[in-house]
DNA sequence: CGAACGTTTGAGATGACTCAAGCGTTGTGG
DNA sequence: CCACAACGCTTGAGTCATCTCAAACGTTCG
């Protein structure tokens, strides 16, 4: 069950029995990676779609000067690059954070497989166009967030999106990045980053401690990021999903 | 000719005549719009998309505060919300910053336009991906680069845009933006952005008065702005598109 | 045991913000 | 045709958030 978490619980889009087969099939390999690894550098020309099946894997652009700026962070069930089935090139770098597993779907049989399917073309569509949902979420983020509400709204956004592909109970998951990941997503240094990491601790919103998260309390931290979760095209009702 | 500008220039997606005429039959109306209005807003459930012919609009977020965001800036030949299309419902708000002049495409043509046409589809699919792609050089933007690099940054962005549209010389273009549009661009103040752009005048880089921006420095632009354009997926040969 | 890596803390520098006021231009109504 | 309101731009002074540089600490792994 490699894509099983693939557009799970989203609103607006659910894969039928006879499609998750299908992509299923244009599965060509499964690998796994060390962690930190580059999969695929910006500029490439690539022929495949990368989707995680296990693990975290990031997205990132390089400033001149060395210093990374991540633009994306992916949780198990995402489509990493779906977008370079159209595109064919990445503006872009993809890597991995922790050890991932990830299944490797060629273009070719992407191109099969949605060959009359329109509707099913939509679906892939719209899961590239919720990244692109996200990414506003983040320049939002930058813009109008202090350094403890950056913090917060992401942590709050993979609370979220790990609880709806089953990885967080609601109020606490693994999450392996360091404090200088942290540092490389929100735009600030790995210094302020653990000084809000322990204003968050003292005020008793949450922990980080060891890859684990803690949510002490979800309101406060919803308040503090100013997070809505709109954005991510979660189905309200998914915890309701054998229903 | 209203859609004659979309994906212009583009690399790895060139419209076909027949696609062209299909497209634009599927215009239901075009509209005008006064400055400042919204146009669609948030969470709003939409059944047609808004390609924009004349003018500038924006796409923006706001803080429960009532500061926005902005998260995009879209010119003529931008098709504003296409990824309404296979999303239905929007995560941000879209108003027009200057007169505007837009088509109307409903859903529901659209669908039946890309019927059977795959290929259509990929390049519709394509242009919400450059969206995205621009959304990533934005994070890049917001969280690498200070004040004096973001609006350069931004001003390359903008030079590039509507030069491969036909609206700069690669030099000087009008750019209907105040200075506090350029702050909830930049994520900043339009204080800041004030100071910033007194100093990219002051040192012969760029100047920017009553709408007409002006790169006296192109390299220094570039260079202050850490900007690439590759990111836009502007066909390199388009200066010599009748070839 | 030592190396490597991530975390923690401190002190000082600086970039960007806030508040506040003044200026310039444009458009409108008397 | 003038006066004034509205809007956007400009500038200054003081504050605060975040960064930089630097050092020390803890853990893991070979």
């Amino acid at each position: 069950m490699l894509i099983e978490r693939f557009l799970r619980n989203k609103r607006g889009v659910s894969l039928e029995g006879s499609e998750v087969a299908l992509l299923q099939q244009a599965v060509a390999a499964v690998r796994h990676s060390e962690p930190r690894q580059t999969i695929i550098s910006q500029g490439e020309e690539v022929s495949f779609c990368t989707l995680l099946v296990d693990g975290l894997m990031c997205r990132y652009i390089d400033d001149p000067s060395g210093v990374r700026q991540m633009v994306a962070v992916h949780v198990p069930g995402d489509f990493v690059d779906l977008h370079s089935f159209p595109m064919k090139e990445l503006d872009h770098s993809i890597a991995s954070i922790t050890q991932t597993t990830y299944a490797v779907v060629p273009h070719q049989s992407l191109r099969q497989v949605v060959e009359g399917r329109e509707e099913l073309m939509r679906k892939l569509w719209f899961s590239t166009l919720i990244d692109a949902s996200i990414h506003r979420a983040w320049l939002f983020r930058m813009g109008r967030l202090g350094a403890l509400g950056r913090i917060a709204h992401f942590l709050c956004e993979m609370n979220a999106r790990l609880e709806s592909v089953g990885l967080s109970d609601g109020r606490r998951f693994v999450l392996g990045l360091t404090q200088a990941d942290l540092a490389e997503i929100c735009g600030m240094t790995s210094v302020h980053v653990n000084r809000v990491l322990r204003q968050l601790r003292e005020r008793n919103v949450c922990t980080f401690r060891s890859s684990i998260v803690t949510i002490e309390s979800p309101e406060k931290m919803v308040d503090i990021g100013s997070f809505d979760p709109y954005y991510l095209y979660i189905n309200p009702g998914f915890g309701h999903k054998m229903a």
